[in-house]
DNA sequence: ACAAAAGTGTTCCTCTTACACCCATGA
DNA sequence: TCATGGGTGTAAGAGGAACACTTTTGT
């Protein structure tokens, strides 16, 4: 037997568990994440209103995915976002006094300690999908513009660029930011806006050319007042054939 | 408010948070993973003995990252232990009929569903801890020798293992495997046991020696049978101030 | 002397970097 | 014709990959 076992609290009845949601979106320029608004009456009768990063309790049949697919799904109106799992926060003072009492008020019921585990996503930003949210009260703000969060999400959002910054040289994740038919220059303003640095276009575009899944649509810009880009597209099948699993000794530490 | 909020069901009363910890090790040969023998009684009577990998329930009052402190510190007896998150498992379905039945019998509560969080960690394997954990009814398995897990523990462990090799390509973790003062050999032979590959010992060498932080200690191996090695260490403190988010464009997939 | 593992150098080739100008389009 | 961003080539250097033999120690 584990000889720990009689060190356990048991009394579950006061913790919950939430997800929330990093929804990153990209709109050919500049990295934003999406905010909802929320709305606080403090004792004086007076309303606050603050951002908080989206999410929601979870349901007692439901897979945490599932909740954070709801909470996505609510607020940008897409199924079967590709969502990843981050980490999760766990510090039973994480939410209490105001914050506290905030949610049981808003849920209708009397917990102790919210766990909250964390998701994060890419989406392309379009003009339809800002109204979208927008009629959602929720908001697209640069990353540079982020001020105050409710609860610990400022904590939240800091770790979540930094498993953004990651996870782009892990995998070929930009092209989730990006419309399926992009130019090379969007591309490079996200690895610019990712990483913030610059990038010197002739060595970045020599780089993209060379890779066998970014291929050329054949199809250029229209009606820009200037000489037109090309559209490319990323071919998933390609890059899972070429590129899996290569060991290099450049990538030792 | 959240449109979504009605769907919410919410009766906490019988899901419970538990913490499951991937413990890797190494001897300096080959890689093993650290798994808990246990008893379960069959309704005939009859007693199976399996093996799952360590984890606890965790109490009210403890952040998740305690409890796997306090899971890992009862087997391997090492406080301080760098734990870091993976994934959680949150399938409702995930432990039910009789591996439930046994953990409400373990515990001596009532549950419906039980949600993991993994942690894993890496230690150096010697004969004094091997003893320590064999003491407590834990094996260091292989992993090429790992059967039947309790739970959906193989998935887990898979997961894991995909998560070690990622982490391997971040990071300079390969030194929480290794004592202090390691060999360039149990080095090159940790990086052959994580991709499963051969590496040419005198290109690894030439990458290693070129690494301002893994410096040789003047030591040598005594008493061994054949030509002595030198003894290296990592220096943390170098590799910080050198090695620190560069960006090559090398890095994009 | 032999077994066992440590340790060593060179050449080829690929990939990254630095750097500056012309091109196509709409206004 | 001008403003705007798209698009191009080359040379130098760094680093990875392939490859086989000598050295040191204990037995």
């Amino acid at each position: 037997m584990y000889s720990y076992m009689g060190d356990v609290n048991l009394t579950y009845d006061k913790q919950a568990i939430s997800v929330d949601c990093v929804i990153f979106g990209f709109d050919g320029k500049s990295l934003r994440v999406l905010l909802k608004q929320r709305q606080r009456e403090l004792p004086s009768g007076e309303v606050l209103v603050d951002s908080k990063l989206p999410g929601s309790l979870i349901s007692d049949s439901e897979d945490l995915t599932c909740a954070a697919q709801r909470v996505v799904q609510t607020l940008i109106g897409l199924r079967n976002i590709n969502l990843r799992q981050m980490e999760i926060f766990s510090d039973p003072q994480r939410v209490q006094g105001n914050e506290l009492e905030w949610i049981n008020k808003y849920y209708g019921i009397t917990l102790s300690r919210v766990v909250t585990m964390v998701f994060f996503t890419l989406v392309k930003l379009d003009s339809k999908l800002i109204a979208y949210t927008e009629r959602r009260e929720a908001d697209w703000v640069e990353l540079n513009d982020v001020r105050h969060l409710a609860f610990d999400h400022n904590k939240i959002l800091i770790a979540a660029i930094d498993r953004l910054i990651t996870l782009f040289r892990q995998e070929p994740v930009a092209f989730d930011f990006l419309p399926r038919k992009f130019t090379l220059r969007h591309l490079q303003n996200l690895y610019e806006a990712v990483y913030d640095i610059a990038i010197d276009n002739r060595n970045f575009r020599k780089k993209m050319l060379s890779l066998p899944y970014i291929v050329p649509s054949g199809e250029s810009e229209k009606e820009v007042s200037h000489k037109p880009a090309q559209y490319y597209y990323f071919d998933r099948r390609k890059y899972r054939q070429k590129n899996n699993k290569i060991f290099k000794l450049g990538f030792i530490y």
